[in-house]
DNA sequence: ATGACGATTTACT
DNA sequence: GTAAATCGTCATA
């Protein structure tokens, strides 16, 4: 049944990979419980060159460690003070790239994920489905992702995985591309079109 | 030791 | 649309 991402899935272009995971699903173990959705909105950052990457001009510190490893591994990064953001590192050991997963459609434990949710935020109103992982702070907040499950292998961690929901990769008519969300002063990095999403899907960050 | 800055989200005008 | 929240991280000293 769990047919896991292998290795090899991981170690190519972080373009490849970033089309390739959308519609894959990514798949949390909280207290024995499956909670997942269907990744359909990504971003690539190609390491070295790429001005808007952490690990821009080889920068390696504690923080983005964990890019630097053998694709399959995840980076679990804190930002704004509050926030958490997921990454699958691409490519080879030592080639820092990496894939954001900036939203996923909720299809397991979405009472856990409303939980995880509803929780941290001061609103008392419920959540609608599309609320839940549109944003990849949201997705790490409904699927409990946080630092401690930064640099763990994907390819082998009980508790965290990706699994195989399609044998093909989405048509390209099916999916949009577009420059980076949250990106600024990257110069001609700014505009690459590195964003991948699934067209028309309700569950992205920022629908077209 | 210090200061500036986020690969964001939420609430409010 | 604009702004506040909130603190780990990193570059500079």
């Amino acid at each position: 049944m769990v047919d896991r991402l292998s290795r090899a899935f991981y170690r190519r272009d972080a373009r490849i990979v970033a089309r390739q995971l959308l519609g894959q699903r990514l798949v949390r173990l909280i207290e024995g419980r499956r909670v997942s959705g269907v990744i359909v909105e990504v971003e690539a950052y190609l390491g070295i060159p790429d001005r808007a990457a952490h690990t821009y001009q080889g920068r390696r510190t504690a923080r983005n460690a964990s890019m630097w490893k053998d694709g399959g591994h995840a980076y679990v990064y804190f930002t704004y003070g509050m926030h958490h953001c997921m990454n699958v590192v691409a490519g080879e050991e030592n080639q820092p790239v990496a894939v954001l997963l900036r939203a996923l459609q909720p299809v397991e434990g979405l009472d856990i994920m409303r939980r995880n949710r509803q929780s941290k935020t001061t609103s008392s109103r419920p959540l609608r489905d599309t609320d839940l992982c549109s944003g990849p702070a949201k997705l790490c907040q409904a699927l409990r992702i946080d630092r401690l499950l930064d640099g763990e292998d994907l390819v082998l961690v009980p508790a965290l995985w990706i699994e195989r929901t399609r044998r093909r990769s989405h048509p390209t008519a099916l999916i949009a591309t577009g420059p980076r969300i949250g990106i600024a002063n990257a110069e001609s990095w700014t505009e690459k079109p590195l964003r991948y999403y699934l067209k028309n899907n309700p569950h992205v960050s920022r629908p077209r």
